[in-house]
DNA sequence: CTGAAAGCGCTTACAG
DNA sequence: CTGAAAGCGCTTACAG
């Protein structure tokens, strides 16, 4: 079964290529071919089940309406979301997207950057690991469409879209404050990235304004690829039996440790929010039948995924125009449920 | 900053595309090329960043190293965790994947399989919705890679790869059986696809077994895009207050099921396992911290997904070779928690 | 050992 | 209004 191609129909009427195409992507009105013609095309190609072959347009025009999408690792549900709403937003507009996890790995996403680069993607949806900043600037110098996720890095200026992490861990941060807990931690992963290095600032802020005194014993800076058994260690510091200073509640900066970190306090036989308040970030469907159903920073995703697609293809569809760097930075909600005190 | 292709390294060395070519897919040897030029064109290559374009070797040479994956929804952890694994073992070969969700809907997944025969990817991994066999018999005809995952038609001989679905269930009743249960309740969804379908008569089976009859009003057969309120409404006619015939133990068909099955049933104030046992299918995060910790039927999803590219590149590299159509059945793992009673 | 040439399937100035 | 032709960037018989 050969597929068909423009020759194949043009050769079936006896006209010219040219003609078929013209008439396949729309444009029979505006070279006012007959309408006769044009029908008579429409139905040879679906006759034939003419599918154009994308990748003979895309090498022709330059433009493949594919986008390149890099993230941490789709597996992870935060990533799933976020993943779900941009391939589906894309698809509206007729863009495909590659999908690549970079596990937090800058080697991993030169790679990839440069794999979507080879397969010429119009543009990028990207959530930067540390150190890849090289990366990130080449694209910006290449002039290519790119639009960062979840974070960004200060010094390059570009599209990027994300939520305010400092206001949402310091409004958590207070909403344990507001529960009578004083001495709060945080839990927190060594990215070194904006968003987390916010959300920790934010806690801070949080204490200071409350006239707390700031203990770094109290914050666990974790490595990214923790195992269950780091989290263990840090939450028997924070409110194990032998612990010196225990602490009262616990924010965790990412789901993954929350998860870790409510079965690592289940283990030590506390209770939640009795003996330690939680309050984590993201939502996942976890925290909803719990132990002690989570209190959590839910971010926007499907607004962060869509508001990205947006972002890109205005770019990608005019690439001369003057290029005004959009940075969006949404609002997080805190959806109060009970791990954080009544 | 144009991108520089073969015939600028051609004319920057005053050789042939021909040669640039040759050296540059290391078929330097092959055609002995004398060392120098082949280091001289490497340096060059180097030099100028060449970047082979992929869309116009895949124009001309009919393959684009890309596989095209269609599952119901990338944000659900099931398909996120296949879809890494995926991701991860075609990266491993040199395949790239554009990622589709169909929601379960054969109008979607139709729309994608034609987009993705126009981007001219070399071969399918799907897990294909209800409805949709005459998609897949299209894709057997004409004869193109493809591997089904998770579920599989019977009438269409094609790979396929998934688990012991009956096993799974028979055994998972049987635990609860063996656990002094009787009146065991089957929460599923009403997709009409073998595994689905599978698990249900696994369960059956298991009470014949045990002599125990089968009431059909244990049996909650809920709408696929079922609300909170749909499992809300099954939970309560099975152990709610006024159920008539209280059932003391539920198996779930799908995780997304049980979780919202555990909310409900929390909701309604009962103890699990003591008012009602519970065993799901799946291992999402949830169950580890759930107020109860579930008894699971874990799939392998990671050799799943493995497996599946391991045969669909295996048929797309020897196309000719006569096709013996791999069917593989996993044994999944129960693995045992609280939720199913001491 | 190396190069000139054809061709993958399209789009799009250009000419008439 | 329609067609012949060039060309996107590669690969690969073919010729010498």
């Amino acid at each position: 079964m050969k597929k068909t191609s423009l020759s194949d129909i043009a050769k079936h009427l006896g006209v010219s290529k040219t003609l078929v195409s013209f008439v396949l992507n729309g444009k029979g009105k505006e070279f006012r071919i007959s309408e006769e013609i044009c029908k008579k095309v429409l139905d040879v190609a679906k006759e034939l089940n003419y599918q154009p072959n994308r990748i003979a347009q895309g090498l022709r025009t330059g433009r493949t309406n594919t986008i390149g999408l890099i993230i941490a690792d789709i597996a992870n549900p935060f990533f799933g979301i976020l993943g779900r709403e941009i391939e589906q937003e894309a698809a509206r507009f007729g863009y495909r997207v590659i999908f690549c996890s970079s596990d937090e790995n800058p080697e991993k996403s030169r790679q990839q950057i440069a794999m979507l680069q080879q397969s010429q993607v119009d543009g990028y949806i990207i959530s930067p690991p540390k150190n890849s900043e090289d990366q990130i600037k080449a694209l910006a110098r290449g002039n290519v469409p790119f639009v960062l996720i979840d974070r960004y890095f200060p010094e390059i200026e570009c599209h990027h879209i994300g939520v305010d992490n400092f206001d949402a861990a310091y409004n958590a941060t207070n909403h344990l404050l507001s529960h009578g807990r004083k001495r709060i931690a945080n839990i927190t992963v060594n990215l070194d990235l904006v968003n987390m290095i916010q959300r920790t600032k934010g806690y801070k802020q949080a204490l200071i304004d409350a006239n707390i005194p700031i203990e770094e014993s109290l914050i666990k800076v974790l490595p990214f690829s923790h195992e269950n058994k780091d989290v263990a260690r840090a939450i028997k510091e924070l409110v194990g039996k032998s612990a010196q200073h225990k602490a009262d509640a616990i924010l965790f900066s990412t789901s993954k440790l929350g998860i870790n970190g409510i079965e690592s306090i289940s283990a030590l036989g506390l209770k939640i929010p009795d003996d330690v308040a939680i309050v984590s970030f993201d939502n996942p469907d976890a925290y909803k039948i719990c132990i002690s159903p989570v209190t959590v920073v839910n971010q926007p995703l499907k607004e962060i995924g869509k508001t990205a697609v947006q972002i890109l293809l205005n770019q990608i569809k005019h690439p001369d125009a003057p290029v005004k760097f959009q940075e969006v930075i949404l609002k997080t909600d805190l959806i109060i449920r009970k791990s954080s005190g009544a």
